[in-house]
DNA sequence: ATGCCTAACAGAGTTAGA
């Protein structure tokens, strides 16, 4: 089965780029991040018309997080915000049962500067998804668990192009990857970096200066698994191809296949 | 060429992204 996550920027400005992945891929579940529409204007018909059925958390002009999944296959909302997050109505957080799997799409906030109220957030933030992913993964048991978005965090400097430049800044503080290592110390998996453990991975590129094509990227958006579906990983790779051509998001999406269990 | 920022809201310029 074939998984993605992909944060499009706006899912009105990037609905012929997603069908496409769609239509390329037919995955079985894919997570979206910053889909910036309104409830009411999600674009569930056009999303049905190409076979995926939809459960989003909207809110408007920012962030905005779903799971879509084959309408044979559809999607089973859980839950919506994150507890203990300081601002549930952001939607910045969904689950969802798929088949077997329970699914997360997250967008974790940027935190904009060091020091500030929204970097407290977005520390505030991960705490949350740990202690949320803990009781996700106990209830659960065996059973799979894929926790994907853009976490906004490079977990390493090997997810940096530039790391001496990004030194102090946001998404590298020693504050930001110690909660998402806390994450992943719950007992999931980046799956990603497992199976390349010396590839960089870039998911998002700075739409100025042509960062794309001289290769200055950074690793932001992960697909966190459990044990079981660690196990099953057969593949894990980023569709550079999205991030070319007519109206890109700044991120391309990253993919995964599992071996059936 | 993969290419020099984009999107929402508004109706110009601000806010946000990372």
């Amino acid at each position: 089965m074939k998984i993605a996550t992909w944060n499009v920027n706006s899912l009105k400005q990037r609905l012929p780029r997603v069908l496409a992945l769609l239509a390329q891929h037919r995955p079985d579940v894919v997570c979206l991040q910053e889909t910036k529409t309104g409830a009411d204007a999600f674009p569930e018909a056009e999303l049905a018309e190409a076979g995926y059925a939809a459960v989003h958390y909207s809110a408007g002009r920012w962030a905005g997080v779903a799971v879509l999944a084959p309408v044979g296959a559809a999607p089973v909302e859980v839950a919506r915000g994150l507890p203990g997050e300081v601002d549930a109505g952001e939607a910045r957080w969904v689950e969802a049962d798929v088949g077997d799997l329970r699914v997360v799409s997250v967008y974790v906030p940027n935190g904009r500067a060091v020091g500030t109220d929204t970097f407290a957030a977005k520390l505030t933030f991960f705490e949350a998804m740990a202690d949320r992913a803990a009781a996700i993964l106990d209830e659960r048991g065996d059973r799979g668990v894929v926790l994907a978005g853009d976490l906004n965090v490079m977990r390493s400097d090997l997810d940096v192009y530039d790391p001496a430049a990004f030194a102090g800044s946001t998404h590298v503080t020693p504050e930001e990857r110690g909660r998402f290592e806390r994450v992943l110390a719950t007992g999931l998996t980046d799956a990603y970096r497992h199976l390349h453990p010396d590839e960089p991975g870039y998911t998002w590129w700075d739409y100025r200066a042509g960062h794309f094509h001289k290769k200055l990227g950074l690793r932001i958006d992960y697909l966190l698994v459990s044990p079981d579906v660690a196990g099953r990983l057969t593949s894990c790779g980023i569709d550079r191809e999205y991030r070319k051509g007519s109206k890109p998001s700044d991120h391309a999406p990253l993919l995964a296949e599992l071996a059936l269990a």
